[in-house]
DNA sequence: GGATTATAAATCGTATCCGATCTAATCGGA
DNA sequence: TCCGATTAGATCGGATACGATTTATAATCC
């Protein structure tokens, strides 16, 4: 990744890498919501997913995984696991065996409806700028991406 | 859509939350790395820590570590693999034994000198916002682990 | 000095990510 | 219509993260 022109000496300063900067940003969101979360027992991840799922019900695993720009091989245990946790329902679309459909349970739904993370924006010290930062990392993510796809 | 949504409730946006802009853009940095680090036979994770040895030679884990936002579980298999590469060498602190200091192999600092990420700068798409970027997500990350271990 | 405590790293179990592959179901062209 | 190609999920193996525990060494206290 990219640094600072300027690299005197031994090695590339970790502190001009913005690739780390989200890397251990990651780290510590994971960090920050992990007391929050063990308190209804879900992982950071389990989480992320169940809140993609409150957007719409009967979503498909593809659509799940666009929105989250995962795939089935790290959802398929995921979603087992919410299922088994009784936080949604997965069955096999009658129109289209192939597809999965899930939805929330009315538990899953009210758990979702508790802003578990509503003190977190406090913590981030961003104050006014919180919504750019999240546009701007947005873009960044949706830049790398396209890039990424464009040479393959 | 042939199914309507039965719910259409009250989902929270996964947009407006900035943990998830954080945690997609470190997906989509990987992916971006992908290719490039796969030329080389190293990881995402295995890189940001080849950088952070580069930094100073002799290192402990536990300095490393604190560099990384990582502990020795997480790190000891990595530098195990990096050694086995010949990327590093690992030995024991004869001053004090329960120590491993690392340090980079010509090979390692080779590997490091190439700036194998520096055609992701443009990727990112930020243009002159890139340093202002990343000093934002690292405070961003500070901010946050400083109010994790406060309410410990 | 010997026992207790503290520290550094390693180990172990669980939960992601991800490439590669597999299976089942659907689609599509001759 | 038939059969190969495509598609959606699921499965599998390797590599992180991370809490909890273990081991080995060092420091401290009486």
């Amino acid at each position: 990744m990219a640094r600072s022109p300027k690299s005197a000496g031994k090695g590339r300063k970790l502190s001009n890498f913005l690739c780390f900067a989200i890397y251990s940003a990651n780290l510590a969101f994971g960090r920050a919501y992990k007391p929050l979360l063990d308190k209804v027992g879900l992982t950071y991840t389990q989480y992320i997913a169940l809140v993609a799922l409150s957007d719409e019900d009967e979503q498909t695993v593809g659509t799940l995984g666009e929105k989250l720009f995962l795939e089935s091989n790290t959802l398929t245990p995921i979603l087992k696991k919410l299922e088994q946790m009784a936080l949604i329902k997965r069955h096999r679309d009658p129109a289209d065996e192939r597809q999965v459909r899930l939805s929330l349970t009315p538990a899953g739904r009210k758990l979702i409806e508790q802003d578990l993370g509503g003190s977190l924006r406090e913590a981030t010290g961003l104050g006014d700028d919180f919504a750019v930062v999240q546009k701007t990392v947005s873009r960044l993510r949706d830049n790398l991406l396209r890039a990424t796809k464009a040479d393959d």
